[in-house]
DNA sequence: GTCTATATACGGATAGAC
DNA sequence: GTCTATCCGTATATAGAC
Protein backbone atom coordinates (compact mmCIF):
# COMPACT_ATOMS: atom_id res chain seq x y z
CA UNK A 1 0.00 0.00 0.00
CA UNK A 2 2.91 2.55 0.70
CA UNK A 3 6.11 1.49 -1.03
CA UNK A 4 6.25 -1.40 -3.46
CA UNK A 5 3.42 -4.04 -2.94
CA UNK A 6 5.54 -6.29 -1.38
CA UNK A 7 8.87 -7.26 -1.03
CA UNK A 8 9.29 -10.56 1.40
CA UNK A 9 7.33 -8.73 4.52
CA UNK A 10 10.68 -6.24 4.45
CA UNK A 11 8.87 -3.17 4.24
CA UNK A 12 9.19 -0.32 6.88
CA UNK A 13 5.63 -1.29 7.91
CA UNK A 14 6.12 -4.60 8.40
CA UNK A 15 9.46 -4.15 9.93
CA UNK A 16 7.41 -1.89 12.66
CA UNK A 17 4.65 -4.17 13.07
CA UNK A 18 7.06 -6.85 13.85
CA UNK A 19 9.12 -5.11 16.53
CA UNK A 20 5.89 -4.17 17.99
CA UNK A 21 4.66 -7.66 18.45
CA UNK A 22 7.79 -8.61 19.77
CA UNK A 23 7.75 -5.49 22.49
CA UNK A 24 3.88 -5.46 23.17
CA UNK A 25 3.64 -9.12 23.29
CA UNK A 26 6.69 -9.50 25.56
CA UNK A 27 6.05 -6.22 28.02
CA UNK A 28 2.06 -5.08 27.59
CA UNK A 29 0.85 -2.02 26.77
CA UNK A 30 1.89 0.00 29.69
CA UNK A 31 5.19 -1.42 30.27
CA UNK A 32 6.43 -0.87 26.08
CA UNK A 33 7.55 2.28 25.16
CA UNK A 34 7.33 3.22 21.59
CA UNK A 35 11.28 4.17 21.62
CA UNK A 36 11.66 0.16 22.29
CA UNK A 37 9.69 -0.57 19.26
CA UNK A 38 11.68 1.90 16.93
CA UNK A 39 14.81 0.28 18.37
CA UNK A 40 13.35 -3.25 18.09
CA UNK A 41 12.71 -2.04 14.85
CA UNK A 42 16.26 -0.12 13.19
CA UNK A 43 14.00 2.41 12.34
CA UNK A 44 13.77 6.45 14.17
CA UNK A 45 10.84 7.19 16.60
CA UNK A 46 9.07 9.69 14.08
CA UNK A 47 8.49 6.94 11.59
CA UNK A 48 6.16 4.98 13.64
CA UNK A 49 4.03 7.88 14.14
CA UNK A 50 4.28 8.38 10.35
CA UNK A 51 2.74 4.64 9.73
CA UNK A 52 0.44 3.78 12.69
CA UNK A 53 -0.50 7.67 14.14
CA UNK A 54 -0.19 6.54 17.60
CA UNK A 55 0.94 3.69 19.78
CA UNK A 56 -2.65 2.91 20.73
CA UNK A 57 -3.34 2.38 17.42
CA UNK A 58 -0.46 0.16 16.82
CA UNK A 59 -1.37 -2.03 19.92
CA UNK A 60 -4.95 -2.44 18.48
CA UNK A 61 -3.50 -4.01 15.14
CA UNK A 62 -1.13 -6.23 16.76
CA UNK A 63 -3.65 -7.34 19.68
CA UNK A 64 -6.35 -7.90 17.00
CA UNK A 65 -3.73 -10.02 14.87
CA UNK A 66 -2.20 -11.87 17.97
CA UNK A 67 -5.82 -13.05 18.86
CA UNK A 68 -5.99 -14.47 14.92
CA UNK A 69 -3.06 -15.93 15.20
CA UNK A 70 -4.28 -17.95 18.89
CA UNK A 71 -7.60 -18.92 16.94
CA UNK A 72 -6.11 -19.86 13.54
CA UNK A 73 -6.72 -23.42 12.87
CA UNK A 74 -8.73 -23.97 15.52
CA UNK A 75 -12.13 -24.32 13.71
CA UNK A 76 -11.70 -26.73 11.20
CA UNK A 77 -10.23 -29.17 14.10
CA UNK A 78 -13.53 -28.04 16.26
CA UNK A 79 -16.42 -28.28 13.54
CA UNK A 80 -14.90 -31.62 12.05
CA UNK A 81 -17.87 -34.00 12.80
CA UNK A 82 -15.92 -37.46 11.50
CA UNK A 83 -13.47 -37.12 14.44
CA UNK A 84 -14.13 -38.16 18.39
CA UNK A 85 -13.21 -36.26 21.50
CA UNK A 86 -10.15 -37.38 22.01
CA UNK A 87 -8.90 -37.45 18.35
CA UNK A 88 -9.62 -33.31 18.42
CA UNK A 89 -8.37 -33.07 22.02
CA UNK A 90 -5.20 -34.58 20.53
CA UNK A 91 -5.04 -32.74 17.42
CA UNK A 92 -5.82 -29.31 19.01
CA UNK A 93 -2.99 -30.04 21.67
CA UNK A 94 -0.60 -30.49 19.01
CA UNK A 95 -1.28 -27.77 17.24
CA UNK A 96 -1.44 -25.31 20.27
CA UNK A 97 1.54 -26.97 21.55
CA UNK A 98 3.54 -26.11 18.36
CA UNK A 99 2.45 -22.73 18.15
CA UNK A 100 3.28 -22.08 21.81
CA UNK A 101 6.76 -22.90 21.88
CA UNK A 102 7.10 -20.48 19.06
CA UNK A 103 5.17 -17.87 20.54
CA UNK A 104 5.06 -18.92 24.29
CA UNK A 105 4.23 -14.87 25.33
CA UNK A 106 1.21 -14.85 23.01
CA UNK A 107 -1.35 -16.47 26.27
CA UNK A 108 -0.42 -14.66 29.34
CA UNK A 109 -0.62 -11.64 27.12
CA UNK A 110 -3.93 -12.06 25.38
CA UNK A 111 -4.97 -12.71 28.84
CA UNK A 112 -3.17 -9.70 30.91
CA UNK A 113 -4.70 -7.35 28.33
CA UNK A 114 -8.34 -8.99 27.91
CA UNK A 115 -8.86 -8.18 31.92
CA UNK A 116 -7.34 -5.05 31.93
CA UNK A 117 -10.25 -4.39 28.99
CA UNK A 118 -12.70 -6.99 29.35
CA UNK A 119 -14.82 -4.89 26.85
CA UNK A 120 -12.44 -5.33 23.86
CA UNK A 121 -13.20 -6.69 20.33
CA UNK A 122 -13.55 -10.48 22.08
CA UNK A 123 -16.35 -10.64 20.11
CA UNK A 124 -15.34 -8.53 16.87
CA UNK A 125 -14.23 -11.71 15.45
CA UNK A 126 -16.70 -14.79 16.57
CA UNK A 127 -14.87 -16.41 19.21
CA UNK A 128 -17.74 -17.51 21.14
CA UNK A 129 -20.11 -18.87 18.56
CA UNK A 130 -16.99 -20.75 17.06
CA UNK A 131 -16.49 -22.47 20.36
CA UNK A 132 -19.96 -22.76 21.59
CA UNK A 133 -21.48 -24.23 18.43
CA UNK A 134 -18.71 -26.49 17.38
CA UNK A 135 -19.16 -30.13 16.85
CA UNK A 136 -16.43 -30.44 19.50
CA UNK A 137 -18.36 -28.41 22.15
CA UNK A 138 -21.48 -30.91 21.72
CA UNK A 139 -19.45 -33.34 22.48
CA UNK A 140 -17.58 -31.81 25.46
CA UNK A 141 -21.81 -31.34 26.59
CA UNK A 142 -22.52 -35.17 25.82
CA UNK A 143 -20.01 -36.16 28.38
CA UNK A 144 -20.52 -33.51 30.79
CA UNK A 145 -24.00 -34.84 30.74
CA UNK A 146 -22.85 -38.36 31.92
CA UNK A 147 -21.38 -37.37 34.49
CA UNK A 148 -23.73 -34.23 35.44
CA UNK A 149 -21.36 -31.59 35.21
CA UNK A 150 -21.21 -28.47 33.41
CA UNK A 151 -19.55 -28.97 30.36
CA UNK A 152 -17.60 -25.29 30.74
CA UNK A 153 -15.58 -27.34 33.03
CA UNK A 154 -14.07 -30.27 30.44
CA UNK A 155 -13.27 -26.80 28.24
CA UNK A 156 -11.12 -25.17 31.04
CA UNK A 157 -9.62 -28.20 31.60
CA UNK A 158 -8.34 -28.78 28.56
CA UNK A 159 -7.26 -25.20 27.69
CA UNK A 160 -5.85 -25.67 31.13
CA UNK A 161 -3.52 -28.67 30.55
CA UNK A 162 -2.68 -27.21 27.43
CA UNK A 163 -2.20 -23.27 27.80
CA UNK A 164 -0.86 -22.90 31.57
CA UNK A 165 2.64 -24.18 31.74
CA UNK A 166 3.29 -21.70 29.19
CA UNK A 167 1.63 -18.84 31.28
CA UNK A 168 3.39 -20.25 34.70
CA UNK A 169 6.53 -20.89 32.67
CA UNK A 170 9.09 -18.95 34.81
CA UNK A 171 7.53 -20.67 37.72
CA UNK A 172 7.45 -24.18 36.56
CA UNK A 173 11.20 -23.56 35.17
CA UNK A 174 12.28 -22.49 38.31
CA UNK A 175 10.84 -24.90 41.04
CA UNK A 176 11.82 -28.19 38.11
CA UNK A 177 15.62 -26.37 37.18
CA UNK A 178 14.65 -26.82 33.91
CA UNK A 179 16.90 -24.87 30.70
CA UNK A 180 15.32 -23.63 27.64
CA UNK A 181 15.43 -26.70 25.80
CA UNK A 182 13.97 -28.83 29.20
CA UNK A 183 10.84 -27.45 29.53
CA UNK A 184 9.79 -27.44 25.32
CA UNK A 185 11.07 -31.17 25.27
CA UNK A 186 8.60 -31.15 28.72
CA UNK A 187 6.03 -30.08 26.17
CA UNK A 188 6.36 -32.14 23.65
CA UNK A 189 5.80 -35.04 25.62
CA UNK A 190 2.18 -33.30 26.92
CA UNK A 191 0.82 -33.53 23.21
CA UNK A 192 0.30 -37.39 23.65
CA UNK A 193 -0.79 -37.28 27.10
CA UNK A 194 -3.52 -34.53 27.20
CA UNK A 195 -5.58 -36.35 24.63
CA UNK A 196 -5.22 -39.45 27.29
CA UNK A 197 -5.62 -36.64 30.42
CA UNK A 198 -8.95 -35.46 29.07
CA UNK A 199 -10.21 -38.57 28.22
CA UNK A 200 -9.49 -40.50 31.44
CA UNK A 201 -11.16 -36.20 33.24
CA UNK A 202 -14.42 -36.90 31.00
CA UNK A 203 -14.41 -41.03 32.78
CA UNK A 204 -13.48 -40.33 35.63
CA UNK A 205 -15.79 -41.82 38.35
CA UNK B 1 6.70 1.31 64.17
CA UNK B 2 5.27 5.15 62.75
CA UNK B 3 2.21 6.14 65.07
CA UNK B 4 0.81 4.03 67.82
CA UNK B 5 2.04 0.38 67.61
CA UNK B 6 -1.58 -1.01 65.75
CA UNK B 7 -4.80 0.06 65.39
CA UNK B 8 -6.84 -2.32 63.69
CA UNK B 9 -4.56 -2.26 60.63
CA UNK B 10 -6.25 1.36 59.59
CA UNK B 11 -2.76 3.38 60.25
CA UNK B 12 -2.40 5.50 57.00
CA UNK B 13 0.81 3.24 56.39
CA UNK B 14 -1.73 0.02 56.11
CA UNK B 15 -4.20 2.00 54.25
CA UNK B 16 -1.55 3.54 51.58
CA UNK B 17 -0.37 -0.54 51.45
CA UNK B 18 -3.99 -1.54 51.29
CA UNK B 19 -5.11 0.50 48.78
CA UNK B 20 -2.03 -0.46 46.47
CA UNK B 21 -2.47 -3.81 46.76
CA UNK B 22 -5.50 -3.70 45.06
CA UNK B 23 -4.31 -0.99 42.19
CA UNK B 24 -0.50 -2.91 42.00
CA UNK B 25 -2.57 -6.47 41.41
CA UNK B 26 -5.35 -5.22 39.45
CA UNK B 27 -3.28 -3.67 37.02
CA UNK B 28 0.38 -4.22 36.86
CA UNK B 29 2.99 -2.47 37.73
CA UNK B 30 3.78 -0.09 35.05
CA UNK B 31 -0.43 0.86 34.63
CA UNK B 32 -0.74 1.74 38.20
CA UNK B 33 -0.24 5.31 39.06
CA UNK B 34 1.19 6.34 42.46
CA UNK B 35 -2.15 8.81 42.18
CA UNK B 36 -4.60 6.10 41.67
CA UNK B 37 -3.31 4.90 44.98
CA UNK B 38 -3.49 7.57 46.86
CA UNK B 39 -6.80 8.16 45.92
CA UNK B 40 -7.80 4.49 46.38
CA UNK B 41 -6.38 5.32 49.99
CA UNK B 42 -8.15 8.13 50.57
CA UNK B 43 -4.77 10.24 51.24
CA UNK B 44 -2.47 12.58 49.40
CA UNK B 45 0.06 11.45 47.38
CA UNK B 46 2.93 12.86 49.20
CA UNK B 47 2.59 10.79 51.76
CA UNK B 48 3.11 7.83 50.04
CA UNK B 49 6.64 9.14 49.22
CA UNK B 50 6.37 10.21 52.91
CA UNK B 51 6.13 6.56 53.82
CA UNK B 52 7.19 4.32 50.99
CA UNK B 53 10.04 6.73 49.16
CA UNK B 54 8.88 5.80 45.77
CA UNK B 55 6.88 3.65 43.72
CA UNK B 56 9.28 0.53 43.06
CA UNK B 57 9.79 0.39 46.76
CA UNK B 58 5.97 -0.04 47.58
CA UNK B 59 6.15 -2.55 44.94
CA UNK B 60 8.32 -4.74 46.12
CA UNK B 61 6.65 -5.03 49.17
CA UNK B 62 3.09 -5.59 47.57
CA UNK B 63 4.74 -8.42 45.31
CA UNK B 64 6.22 -10.10 48.23
CA UNK B 65 3.17 -9.77 50.44
CA UNK B 66 1.46 -11.40 47.44
CA UNK B 67 3.34 -14.06 46.96
CA UNK B 68 3.35 -14.73 50.81
CA UNK B 69 -0.14 -14.73 50.17
CA UNK B 70 -0.10 -17.14 47.61
CA UNK B 71 1.78 -19.89 49.50
CA UNK B 72 0.65 -19.08 52.64
CA UNK B 73 -0.61 -22.16 54.50
CA UNK B 74 0.00 -24.51 51.43
CA UNK B 75 3.20 -26.15 53.71
CA UNK B 76 1.36 -27.35 55.82
CA UNK B 77 -0.95 -29.25 53.39
CA UNK B 78 2.20 -30.45 51.31
CA UNK B 79 3.88 -31.47 53.97
CA UNK B 80 1.75 -33.57 55.46
CA UNK B 81 2.80 -37.39 55.64
CA UNK B 82 -0.19 -38.73 57.37
CA UNK B 83 -2.56 -37.96 54.12
CA UNK B 84 -3.01 -39.38 50.57
CA UNK B 85 -2.53 -37.58 46.94
CA UNK B 86 -5.93 -37.47 46.05
CA UNK B 87 -7.11 -36.49 50.50
CA UNK B 88 -4.15 -33.30 49.51
CA UNK B 89 -4.99 -32.42 46.38
CA UNK B 90 -8.64 -32.22 48.01
CA UNK B 91 -7.08 -29.72 50.46
CA UNK B 92 -5.49 -28.07 47.98
CA UNK B 93 -7.74 -27.06 45.73
CA UNK B 94 -10.49 -26.23 48.27
CA UNK B 95 -8.45 -24.01 50.07
CA UNK B 96 -7.07 -22.25 46.57
CA UNK B 97 -10.40 -21.79 45.56
CA UNK B 98 -11.41 -20.30 48.43
CA UNK B 99 -8.57 -17.84 48.49
CA UNK B 100 -8.54 -16.87 44.47
CA UNK B 101 -12.48 -16.28 44.65
CA UNK B 102 -11.49 -13.32 47.34
CA UNK B 103 -8.73 -12.52 45.48
CA UNK B 104 -8.97 -13.26 41.25
CA UNK B 105 -6.41 -10.58 40.26
CA UNK B 106 -3.38 -12.66 42.16
CA UNK B 107 -2.39 -15.20 39.76
CA UNK B 108 -2.23 -13.17 37.01
CA UNK B 109 -0.80 -10.60 38.99
CA UNK B 110 2.46 -12.61 39.91
CA UNK B 111 2.75 -14.70 36.63
CA UNK B 112 3.00 -11.17 34.80
CA UNK B 113 5.09 -9.46 36.68
CA UNK B 114 7.51 -12.94 37.57
CA UNK B 115 7.69 -13.23 33.51
CA UNK B 116 8.97 -9.38 33.34
CA UNK B 117 11.51 -9.91 35.75
CA UNK B 118 12.46 -13.55 36.30
CA UNK B 119 15.04 -13.22 38.77
CA UNK B 120 12.98 -11.90 40.70
CA UNK B 121 13.05 -13.00 44.33
CA UNK B 122 11.54 -15.68 43.07
CA UNK B 123 13.56 -17.75 45.73
CA UNK B 124 13.84 -15.37 48.86
CA UNK B 125 11.31 -17.59 50.45
CA UNK B 126 12.23 -21.28 49.63
CA UNK B 127 9.32 -21.77 47.45
CA UNK B 128 11.67 -24.27 44.87
CA UNK B 129 12.51 -26.44 48.23
CA UNK B 130 9.05 -25.95 50.15
CA UNK B 131 7.37 -28.28 46.70
CA UNK B 132 10.08 -30.59 46.25
CA UNK B 133 11.08 -31.74 49.18
CA UNK B 134 7.54 -31.91 50.76
CA UNK B 135 5.53 -35.21 51.21
CA UNK B 136 3.37 -34.06 48.33
CA UNK B 137 5.88 -34.19 45.96
CA UNK B 138 7.05 -37.14 46.74
CA UNK B 139 3.71 -38.86 46.39
CA UNK B 140 3.84 -37.09 42.71
CA UNK B 141 6.56 -39.23 42.04
CA UNK B 142 5.95 -42.37 42.65
CA UNK B 143 2.59 -42.01 40.88
CA UNK B 144 4.78 -40.54 37.68
CA UNK B 145 6.87 -43.16 38.18
CA UNK B 146 4.39 -46.10 37.23
CA UNK B 147 3.45 -44.02 34.43
CA UNK B 148 6.60 -43.29 33.54
CA UNK B 149 6.32 -39.35 33.33
CA UNK B 150 8.10 -36.31 34.47
CA UNK B 151 6.45 -35.62 38.14
CA UNK B 152 6.37 -31.99 37.15
CA UNK B 153 3.85 -32.78 34.23
CA UNK B 154 1.29 -34.15 37.84
CA UNK B 155 2.38 -30.69 38.96
CA UNK B 156 1.55 -28.62 36.59
CA UNK B 157 -1.54 -30.37 35.72
CA UNK B 158 -2.71 -29.44 39.08
CA UNK B 159 -1.85 -26.18 39.13
CA UNK B 160 -3.36 -25.51 36.16
CA UNK B 161 -6.57 -26.93 37.11
CA UNK B 162 -6.67 -24.87 40.18
CA UNK B 163 -5.49 -21.64 38.72
CA UNK B 164 -6.30 -21.37 34.87
CA UNK B 165 -9.52 -20.40 35.34
CA UNK B 166 -9.03 -17.33 37.51
CA UNK B 167 -6.50 -16.47 34.92
CA UNK B 168 -8.63 -16.70 31.90
CA UNK B 169 -12.21 -15.50 33.69
CA UNK B 170 -12.88 -13.11 31.66
CA UNK B 171 -12.68 -15.13 28.37
CA UNK B 172 -14.27 -18.05 30.10
CA UNK B 173 -17.39 -15.43 31.58
CA UNK B 174 -17.44 -14.71 28.16
CA UNK B 175 -17.56 -18.03 26.34
CA UNK B 176 -19.91 -19.51 28.85
CA UNK B 177 -22.66 -16.12 29.15
CA UNK B 178 -21.97 -16.41 33.28
CA UNK B 179 -22.23 -13.31 35.34
CA UNK B 180 -19.69 -13.36 38.54
CA UNK B 181 -22.12 -15.28 40.64
CA UNK B 182 -22.38 -17.65 38.14
CA UNK B 183 -18.69 -18.48 37.79
CA UNK B 184 -18.19 -18.06 41.16
CA UNK B 185 -20.41 -20.89 41.58
CA UNK B 186 -17.98 -22.91 39.34
CA UNK B 187 -15.74 -22.57 40.88
CA UNK B 188 -17.10 -24.25 43.94
CA UNK B 189 -18.32 -27.09 42.13
CA UNK B 190 -14.23 -27.32 41.18
CA UNK B 191 -13.11 -28.07 44.80
CA UNK B 192 -14.55 -31.43 44.73
CA UNK B 193 -13.92 -32.14 41.21
CA UNK B 194 -10.54 -31.78 40.92
CA UNK B 195 -8.84 -34.08 43.05
CA UNK B 196 -11.44 -36.71 41.37
CA UNK B 197 -9.69 -35.05 37.76
CA UNK B 198 -6.67 -35.94 39.56
CA UNK B 199 -6.36 -39.28 40.70
CA UNK B 200 -7.87 -39.89 36.93
CA UNK B 201 -5.16 -38.69 35.85
CA UNK B 202 -2.16 -40.59 37.37
CA UNK B 203 -4.11 -43.72 36.74
CA UNK B 204 -4.96 -43.10 32.85
CA UNK B 205 -4.06 -45.67 31.06
C1' DG C 1 1.97 13.55 59.81
C1' DT C 2 -0.42 15.76 56.27
C1' DC C 3 -1.18 19.06 53.04
C1' DT C 4 -0.21 22.45 48.55
C1' DA C 5 2.78 23.71 45.27
C1' DT C 6 6.44 22.64 42.37
C1' DA C 7 10.57 20.51 40.42
C1' DT C 8 12.11 16.93 37.39
C1' DA C 9 11.96 13.06 34.32
C1' DC C 10 9.98 10.46 30.92
C1' DG C 11 7.25 9.07 27.06
C1' DG C 12 4.19 10.02 23.11
C1' DA C 13 3.72 12.82 19.43
C1' DT C 14 4.81 16.51 15.89
C1' DA C 15 7.48 20.15 13.04
C1' DG C 16 10.36 20.71 9.64
C1' DA C 17 14.77 19.77 7.15
C1' DC C 18 16.54 16.59 3.86
C1' DG D 1 10.10 8.15 3.50
C1' DT D 2 13.30 9.07 6.95
C1' DC D 3 15.77 11.73 9.97
C1' DT D 4 16.85 15.43 14.10
C1' DA D 5 15.14 18.40 17.23
C1' DT D 6 11.59 19.69 20.11
C1' DC D 7 7.10 20.18 22.21
C1' DC D 8 3.90 18.93 25.67
C1' DG D 9 1.27 16.18 28.66
C1' DT D 10 1.58 13.12 32.40
C1' DA D 11 3.62 10.77 36.38
C1' DT D 12 6.99 10.40 40.02
C1' DA D 13 9.12 12.64 43.51
C1' DT D 14 10.38 16.55 46.66
C1' DA D 15 10.25 21.25 49.14
C1' DG D 16 8.28 23.60 52.43
C1' DA D 17 4.19 25.47 54.96
C1' DC D 18 1.07 24.07 58.55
Amino acid sequence: MKKQKKEVDSTTEEKIKEAARVVFTRKGYAAARTRDIAEEAGINLALLNYYFRSKEKLFDIIMMENIQRFIVGAKEILADEDTGLKEKTEKIASRYIDMLILNPDLPLFILSELRANPDQLVDKMGVKNLIAKSSYFQQLKDAAKVQKVNPLHYFMNTLALIVFPFVASPMIMNIGNLKQADFIALMQERKKLIAKWVEAIVKAK
